[in-house]
DNA sequence: CGACTTTCGATCGGGCCCTCAACGAAGTGG
DNA sequence: CCACTTCGTTGAGGGCCCGATCGAAAGTCG
């Protein structure tokens, strides 16, 4: 088993650094006393270890807290414009790009138009370079360094070496993402991930899902548009599989007698649910919402508009694709039972049409009684989960590990590049 | 997220000692200087990790290492005997204990015939604390005192309470186990754990995969004879679910026109692949192998028997049965990318048969290539997988914090009861 | 056969980290 | 103006890991 981690007491400081700011950010500014209550630590730890996350420009004073008796609490809370994470996306018809400061929030997003398959690799890994350096000069005056990139992949990655195994749609195959940023950018390599687009997708969602009061630690995400993915959650940790391969969800065998699928065999789940499918149900060939040139979101919207003012056969064929998605996810829901399924991709566009006959499927395909507990909901972040959840996880560096962030001579406002 | 574990250095100390104990498990005796290298930990550290664990009776001398020059190392090994761990094992037809040693080995076990269904929960739990009462009076003499014991039953628990929450099966609902076993035996109720039998066969089943050098931690395990359950181990963690009703594999929804299942649904996994369509695809009412009242081992070597002598019905049989695993495999495959798919309940008795045209579905229906590199193999441990997995989840208490056994005050062969 | 080399394991001092207790600081309420 | 309460800092104390050192126990080689 993975269980080679020695521990020494410099482990020990750093877990608890990364626990302070964890609690912060889960609980908003907080008091020194009232950090060692919500953290288990003492007064004294506390006050210790946020004076060396002041030093590293992690956290700042931020007032008093009022009310109650007895003297006020000095309150501390993350300085959320001391380091920003870069998530960066390749798809099939455009590049992207996501900045996000240490709160999560978005400071920065771009989304360019680009015909990845046709210019091959190179040229792509070229956009992207492009976009993170913009971006990077862009937001340099109102947040720190960088701690990392990610780059989200609609394929097969490995994530250790920062290479595309294999990515179909993008007719990508061992494609070294990692070097190849590494040596346009002139940031160092192990800053550099790489990883597939659903399980980011999942990650940045369960991120989204714990700013309420009710903590998941279990759920599942779909994205989709032509093809179907997955990303699995499992107790807070994503679900690889033991060769980074778990999530290849769209190629569930659904039905023997169904159409031919990309790959080659009959009734896979995306020739079900995937926006081919629903394409084809709702439209005749020469409808615009089937023109292949027009951008994603916008043939979207005409299906919204359609289904808005209570077409018959939009509603239809999204009544169709629904019970079809309730069938796949009832499978999944019996098999992981997560307290979510989040529907991302192109499902995200359009939750009034699908939640529905998609719970109605569920709990009547899943065993446990209320389906578990599982609850079907639509994307909050929808095209953008995936690069969300790259700046997160690059994020993921730091609120793993404080340390990494040098302690800075004086209190400066900003660190140098 | 669960990150609220706030670190001292106790702690600090127990995860060390855990790690040590973890690296005997796995490498066997080594002496002190071997254990520093592999550890990571320095030889000062070791030395008094290890004079700590001899005190507790986890660990002792073991000769010296041969060969080299320079001084032989003194060899420190693992103590089997110096505690156990104890399974229990709930199923329709039989109650069951293991008993194993601290390295694992089974020291004891039993096998009760009982009508569970018709006796009712408390004379159950009679019957499981008698077998947990005598197997250790059994192996008093030669092992020491129990750490835990786990109690595996086929059906939805809450492990955190304690309880059986549903077992269609077994016909219980919301039976208390552990205060009924801790009320018969006297153990304390903190040591006493409940879990699914898949659950823990999956478990056993990683832990004997895990002898061998090349380390498992993905892993699929199937059980099953009339209903079918599934154990799934990502990340050397097994996948519970929001509330622990994960891996309810048996009625995943595969043909919208198949039989009724028990469920009250159609085209359920299990009516497909259930010791129940195998019996009926391979012989007729009035064949012995459908007599409800024999031993489902008995059945199991007849239908070995018939098919190792080539009877034609009973090979279709198996490779229809076969068939229709593989095809739902391939689901469990393509979502979780596991290294190995474990064969356990009666398709435990079958490999020779079954594997091959799982296999060949798989590989089909997966679309990672070679089937991400996952692996079909017949249980090693058949029936006993989840007792044996019970027991192991009971050490895991010691494995995992070395200091709940206390420090003996002499040298002392075994502790006191 | 004896000195040298190599490796092992115990011990000691040092440094890091967390905790407890004590104390001053900074408010509120009477 | 004085208790009273709560906050945050400080210093002493103890636990733990580590590096260095040293004696012990082999093999090696002349």
């Amino acid at each position: 088993m993975g269980h080679s981690r020695p521990v020494d007491q410099a482990g020990l400081r750093r877990g608890n650094l990364a626990l302070l700011v964890h609690t912060l950010r889960e609980r908003g500014a907080l008091s020194r006393a009232q950090l060692a209550v919500r953290s288990g630590l003492s007064k004294a730890t506390v006050s210790s270890l946020v004076t060396d996350l002041e030093l590293r420009g992690l956290v700042h004073s931020a007032g008093v807290s009022a009310g109650g008796q007895g003297r006020p609490g000095q309150l501390v809370d993350l300085r959320p414009t001391s380091v920003c994470g870069i998530g960066l996306d390749i798809h099939v018809g455009h590049v992207g790009v996501v900045v996000t400061d240490l709160a999560g929030e978005l400071i920065h997003t771009r989304r360019v138009a680009c015909d990845v398959p046709g210019i091959g690799p190179e040229r792509a890994i070229d956009q992207l370079a492009e976009l993170a350096v913009t971006a990077l000069r862009e937001v340099a005056g109102t947040v720190g360094p960088p701690v990392g990139v990610t780059v989200s992949v609609p394929g097969l990655v490995d994530t250790a070496a920062g290479t595309v195994t294999l990515a179909p749609r993008l007719r990508w195959r061992d494609v070294a993402i990692a070097d190849g940023l590494a040596a346009r950018t002139g940031l160092p390599l192990d800053r550099i991930a790489v990883d597939n687009d659903a399980n980011l997708g999942a990650m940045a969602e369960l991120a989204a899902m714990n700013t309420g009061s009710v903590p998941v630690s279990d759920l599942v995400y779909l994205t989709g548009d032509f093809g179907i993915g997955g990303g699995v959650i499992s107790g807070g940790r994503l679900v690889r599989g033991s060769i980074g391969f778990a999530g290849e969800i769209g190629h569930m065998a659904m039905d023997p007698l169904g159409p031919y699928c990309s790959c080659g065999r009959r009734g896979c789940w995306e020739t079900q649910v995937g926006l081919g499918a629903l394409l084809h149900a709702c439209a005749d060939t020469d409808d615009p919402v089937r023109d292949p040139t027009l951008d994603l979101d916008q043939r979207m919207r005409i299906v919204r508009a359609r289904a808005a003012r209570d077409d018959q056969r939009t509603l239809d064929a999204l009544h169709q694709i629904g019970s079809a998605l309730g069938v796949g996810v009832s499978i999944l829901v019996n098999l992981l039972n997560p307290a979510v399924v989040v529907l991302g991709g192109y499902f995200a566009a359009l939750p009034e049409w699908l939640v529905e006959p998609i719970r109605n499927q569920v709990v009547a395909g899943v065993l446990a009684p209320g389906a578990g507990g599982a609850k079907v909901v639509g994307s909050r972040l929808g095209f953008t989960a995936a690069t969300t959840g790259g700046a997160l996880a690059a994020l993921r560096r730091v609120l793993d590990d404080p340390t990494v962030v040098p302690p800075m001579a004086q209190q400066d406002e900003e660190a140098p590049a």
